[in-house]
DNA sequence: GCATTATGGTTTCAAATGATACTGGATTAT
DNA sequence: ATAATCCAGTATCATTTGAAACCATAATGC
């Protein structure tokens, strides 16, 4: 008897998606909170604000695709370590601006190359060409996934 | 003032891999509980006992990754549904073998072709040839994280 | 201007997750 | 055989997560 649909889960794409996902986070979430005792949100709220100094929560959010929750605890985590701190939006009185301190810089300067060089030692079986469509396909898988998503 | 290491979020692999793998999870998970009210490890171990008759929870864990609490709640959960039913091990009378009840299978039957057709959607933008390479990827990304990992 | 509605951010609560401890059956050593 | 150890599966607990309520300020309608 043949099975008309054999959906094999080890060959369902999104399947597969989802667990090397999990594994590369996983990894990599043990890294920083070993190295520099930072979880995942917190490292990321470090990142984008080193490249977006005075950035607002909500830009985070919109940027990294984080939860806003997830965004205002990491923040409150990184200003009670005096990683990072806030100043007034002159624009909007709701909000705020996010800066790093010298401290949060230092830290900066100190996690960026440990991620690029766990990013190499993961990646590292790849050449250029073939890590650029790679993104290029996560890119795509995004976009279709987004359409998918909202026809509901 | 120039940083001296770019580490740019949106270009970092392991971040798009993280958002993207969660989209997708996420769009998944909303169209199975809405088609099915299955959850996502309640439908994978419908789908691997499908595949693997007689499976025990153990196994059904080593093959998906999944945690073996989560495997028990899922486990149980659909033995409250009787999608699927408990057998006792011959070979071991800790474990138990779990196959799916005829309701079980008819749903089943109902999700895989619903599985598949929303990930033929998601990918849609491929031709095999892609896919295929993207799926050897992904196996060897997961290869060289758990090197990664276990390195520590 | 004042009322209504929208929005940035926080708090609160409930659900999901996974580490740890536990239970009962299996394996190994003596 | 029986003690010691190990392992499948479950229960308990702490942590993480996000939805919804909430607060304060901003924008809009009248």
């Amino acid at each position: 008897m043949t099975r008309p649909n054999a959906l094999k889960l080890e060959t369902f794409l999104p399947y597969r998606l989802s667990v090397v996902s999990n594994l590369v986070s996983d990894v990599i979430a043990t890294a920083y909170e070993r190295l520099f005792a930072l979880k995942i949100p917190e490292w990321r709220l470090i990142a984008v604000i080193a490249e977006s100094d005075g950035i607002t929560q909500q830009n985070i959010g919109a940027k990294t695709r984080m939860d806003k929750v997830t965004v205002s605890r990491a923040a409150i985590a990184l200003i009670d370590r005096t990683l990072i701190e806030r100043r007034p939006n002159p624009d909007d009185g709701r909000s705020h601006r996010l800066y790093l301190t010298a401290t949060g810089r230092i830290l900066y300067e100190q996690v960026a190359p440990k991620a690029l060089e766990l990013e190499a030692r993961i990646f590292a079986a790849f050449d250029t060409e073939q890590l650029v469509s790679f993104g290029q396909m996560l890119a795509r898988i995004e976009q279709a996934a987004l359409e998918a998503g909202e026809v509901s």
